[in-house]
DNA sequence: CATATATATACTCGAAATGAGTATTAATTG
DNA sequence: CAATTAATACTCATTTCGAGTATATATATG
């Protein structure tokens, strides 16, 4: 196997946690250049798997204990690793780099020297949709999309844009769409990260706090994916304290989904499901009826088959 | 950056297409060692993105044009990527691979030399419940499984193993948990991969066909992915003519799930939601009244937001 | 103490989706 | 034409969902 079949693979996490109602994401911002995720090479030397080389430098790195963790995605683009400027991009000699993405949920939050925790709408703030529609849509984003569509090399590839457009940002919010209306952010020129990524001078509007590389194509991945599983996986609780009253869970599912929900029928919901248990033991709010403690009976997890989903119905009797 | 941290990159995609009822996937298959998915490395010299590495070489060893890909899982273990003896394993001169997996769904049906189609339950028998609960999961693999529980080292490791065994093969089969139910199977030493990484002679069951190094878990990571994606994108249809009957349509969905559905039911389905529309012509069935040709409505990938799943109500108004 | 405010929790109700049928129609084979 | 095979239409009870209203229990304030 000859030397250019050879690469380096570098190791993100998007680490989330959530606090006062915001989601957070661990970043390691500097002065001088974008924020990046935590990001360490992984070593083939001393790491059995890719998991517990993330785990390894994680470890060294922040004083997490990493609870729940996921593969992402692994990203091997050509030109999506450019930094923005300099030598930083030199991460490893030259050599392409090829980095597999993580997801981690953590309840920890103390941040690491040269680490911070950021909100996570800070780099997309068009998603954030608890207040209401975020009027940057109308007033930039879809205008922005128009000319996209408009400058469109011929009829055909106008057609696609339009779509993507509607499927993006029209009726009806997808709020788990966050990657794919990154990406078109990107590819219309919106993000400043094209800009840079093409060796341009960014000019127009540019939405969202950049990252470096394609990290922030990273974190729209991560919180895609966690709002997809939010809906069949029990995993919001990861990011809860031992015992939370259930507006508190319900305001930590808005703030990662972005969007509020309905209380009588959320607690409904949880109670059937059989998520979570009463303690008998009461909050001390500022003001306001006292709320019920719950814990989150870990048994579920091992207990049902499957929460949601269905395929139709499956059949009892021939038919 | 020093050499250790330097690996090479594998593509492993397990192509997967309906044939009469069967769902097949395409492997590389020699007399003298165990079936393969189709591999390739990335080449960073020459590939823009992992994915185009991907087509390119299958589009070189097979004549397939990919439709449908999807990324799958990134895999580094060491030790699982053991070959059944001899130097085979040497495929990097000795450098750590870590194998990018993808799912690929075609149509065309015309193998490669080299390569042939095979049936996925071949690799997974447990997997098939079309007729019925298969027999081996009372008579083989449940003895097997309680002897594992039972010899755990310890009670708190015999609990969770129960937990195990009661999730994969307890009350209540849920089709999307092949992965787990693999790796159970590994774990529990009921799968002959499990004595070759461990450098065993093999005894007792083996169950299914095994595949060389890690094939047969990014296999099941695929048939998991495939079966989960069914109910919430319009993937059937990749694997599917241009024209079909709606039974067709639902022995395929059957074959992919391992399950039957009620054939009203899953008219009324795909009827609701748009996906087919009828073509006027009939199909010329040996016996029995003749079924409308049916066509996928493609339009639909961009006009639905988003079908299926919900995570409670949303809010419209204060409350 | 009465009242305003904030929150928790219980209960209701119609609309839609789901699961499991029965009934009827349209073709082919012997 | 009866038997067979499959398509398609229609029914119906049950469950789930979305959106409320109603009531209970706190604190803070005048």
């Amino acid at each position: 196997m000859s030397k250019e079949t050879v690469v380096s693979i570098g190791l993100s996490a998007a680490i989330v946690a959530v606090e006062s109602e915001q989601p957070v994401v661990l970043v390691v911002a500097h002065d001088d250049s974008d924020d990046a995720l935590p990001f360490g090479p992984f070593d083939p030397a001393h790491h059995r798997t890719l998991e517990s080389g993330l785990r390894k430098w994680v470890g060294e790195q922040t004083r997490f204990d990493l609870g729940y963790t996921e593969q992402l995605y692994t990203f091997g683009d050509k030109g999506r690793h450019t930094p923005a400027g300099g030598d930083k991009g030199r991460q490893s000699g030259g050599a392409r780099v090829v980095s597999v993405g993580y997801l981690a949920l953590t309840r920890r939050v103390k941040e690491a020297p040269e680490t911070q925790w950021r909100g996570w709408y800070n780099y997309f703030p068009w998603e954030d949709w608890r207040d209401a529609r975020p009027a940057m849509i109308d007033s930039v984003i879809l205008p922005a999309l128009k000319k996209f569509v408009k400058d469109a090399p011929n009829t055909e590839s106008a057609e696609l844009r339009r779509e993507r457009v509607n499927v993006c940002f029209g009726e009806g919010w997808d709020e788990e769409r966050v990657l794919e209306r990154y990406e078109l952010l990107y590819e219309a020129g919106l993000v400043e990260e094209f800009h840079r990524d093409a060796g341009q001078l960014s000019r127009g509007p540019a939405l969202g706090t950049p990252m470096l590389f394609d990290h922030r194509r990273i974190l729209a991945t991560a919180i895609a994916r966690l709002r997809g599983k939010l809906k069949y996986r029990p995993v919001v609780f990861e990011l809860m304290s031992p015992t939370f009253t259930l507006l508190e869970l319900q305001r930590a599912v808005e703030a990662l989904a972005g969007l509020r929900l309905h209380k009588q029928n959320f607690r409904r919901l949880v109670a059937e499901q059989g998520l979570v248990e009463g303690t008998g033991k009461f909050s001390a709010p500022a003001r306001g009826r006292p709320a019920e403690l719950f814990r989150f009976r870990r048994e579920v997890l091992r207990e049902r088959p499957a929460p949601g989903l269905r395929l139709g119905s499956r059949r009892t009797k021939a038919g």
